[in-house]
Order: structure tokens, then sequence, then C-alpha cells
DNA sequence: CTGCCAATTAAAGCCAGCTTGAGGTCAAGG
DNA sequence: CCTTGACCTCAAGCTGGCTTTAATTGGCAG
């Protein structure tokens, strides 16, 4: 098993050393071992990082991450908090979604005050944040 | 028009008065005037804020937000941005699927290591983030 | 064996996005 | 008119997620 030196990593996964560094600080990852000082890491960890940047990309915190996946990468968590995790992601999905609509409308629909257009008041509530007005 | 005290505004937004003072700080929102210190909001505020609301859910930064839709609620952008924003937001929707596609995938699959699962793998890949390995 | 350069540590610093606290003001109800 | 309590301001503090700095160590090419 070849193992990398943290600057590998960091050039291949794009995380910087002093990040890596603070994930392992955290718990989030660990090292394959050490030579000398200087921590090991194996190509696990790459993936590993994959899956820290696309959680940190849809906006989890890096305490949801660890929470999803072990320091080891496999999940911890019982198979329905890991549906219910998917089933958050799908409501956060849907944020998104209206919220690009919302995007859309505004930029093609020629209305001066799209908070007043009852198409662009629907977009908002699609994404279910409107407050009660 | 009907103006509303920042309490108000706080209770049916669900925003903390202290984060609308913050906001209107930063240049985010306006109010509609004083009652001799107090701020009074109108009702297109409580429109601006679901809007807030979502953008900070989508993972936008407040300046972000900010430059998306002036603190009068309209888009300030050229249509050619909002609609780089919304393919960015598209960008990110994609991510996301990624993500939830990938925790369905952990939960329902008995493989021991997802991590070597080559399925798994190519979920990751999905979201376009893994690392050259 | 030497010297370089990447890596190490601990502690401090930084930004966003608020919250908290202290001390003060004032609109409205009784 | 007086009290009450929601509001005000300003400054400091806090959390998350790192980066920076300073002083040191040690692997490895020559």
């Amino acid at each position: 098993m070849k193992l990398l030196d943290i600057g590998e990593v960091a050039e291949r996964s794009g995380v910087a050393p002093s990040a890596l560094r603070y994930y392992e600080e955290i718990g989030l990852i660990a090292s394959a071992g050490r030579k000398g000082l200087r921590r090991q890491y194996g190509a696990a960890t790459l993936l590993q990082l994959s899956l820290i940047t696309l959680g940190k990309a849809a906006g989890f915190s890096l305490q949801e991450i660890a929470g999803m996946f072990g320091q080891d990468g496999r999940p911890d968590l019982p198979r329905d908090q890991l549906h219910a995790r998917a089933d958050a992601l799908e409501a956060q999905i849907r944020e998104l979604t209206a919220l690009k609509d919302a995007l859309r409308h505004v930029a093609d629909c020629p209305a001066p005050s799209h908070l007043e257009c009852p198409k662009f008041q629907k977009l908002l509530r699609a994404g279910s944040i409107t407050a009660e007005v």
C-alpha cells in the first residue's frame, strides 16, 4: 500500500495541509501512520476527502459529515438515519430549485416589482420558507 | 401601509431582532422608518427575508445574496449574471443529488467497504469532486 | 555526512454571522 | 402622570473552519 505525504494528499485532493491536520485534530480523518514525524496517508483518505468536500459543498458542517461517515469513511449510522439525512438533502434540493427558478424568473420576467408578482411569490412559497404575511 | 415593530417581524419571519439589526447594518435590508427610536418595517421586508432565508439555506453568503437582490428586494444584476447564478445553483443541485444518492446507496448496499464499491465511487464521481487517485 | 526543504507543533489570528450585555430611551396602557 | 417593557446603541464575545507564524525536526539527495 503506497503511502502519501501530506503535501501530496493536499495537491491531489485540493485540501490544504493545514486543513488536513485540522481534520485530524477534530477526528474527521486519520493518518495511516507516521514516518518519523510525518503523517502518511493511504489512498482511502483521498476518497474520504472527496466525501468531505462533497458534504461541505452540500452545506453540511464538519461535525455533521463526521456523523454521516466515521473516520474510516464508512457509515456509522443506522439505515433509517441515513435515509433521514437523504430526505433532508431532498428538502434542501427543493429549496435550491426554488431559488434557482426564482432567479431565472427575475431574469426573464419584465415586471418591475417581482416582490408583488404572483408567480414570483408562488416560487418563493415553493421553497416553503415564506413568512406568513 | 401597516408597519411592523421589529419584534413582530422577528416573530413572523423567524429571524431574530439582533439579526435584523445586523442585516440593516450591512445594508441587506432597510427599515421603512422609525417611530421614535423604533424601527418600523413594511410587508415587503417579510418577502425580502424569505428571499434571504432561502438564499442562506442555499449556501450563499449575505454578501452574495445582497448582490443578487438589492435592498429593495429587486434584482440588481443584468440578466446574464442572474442566469449565471442560476447555473451555479444547478451545479450545486447536482452535487447535492450525488451526495443524496451516495447516502441512499450506503444505506441500502450491504457491501462492507463502500469506498471500494465501484457503484459508490461512480456516485462520487458524479459529484465530480473526486480526487485523482 | 551535510544541508535543504518539507514537515512538525502550539498558539494566535481571521472572517462571517450573529448573540449577549450594559446602560439608556420612549410609546402606550392604567 | 407614571410605570412597564419593548426597543435602542455600542462594544465585546462566540462558533466554525481554517490560516498564519515561529520555532523546531528530520528524511533524503548529493
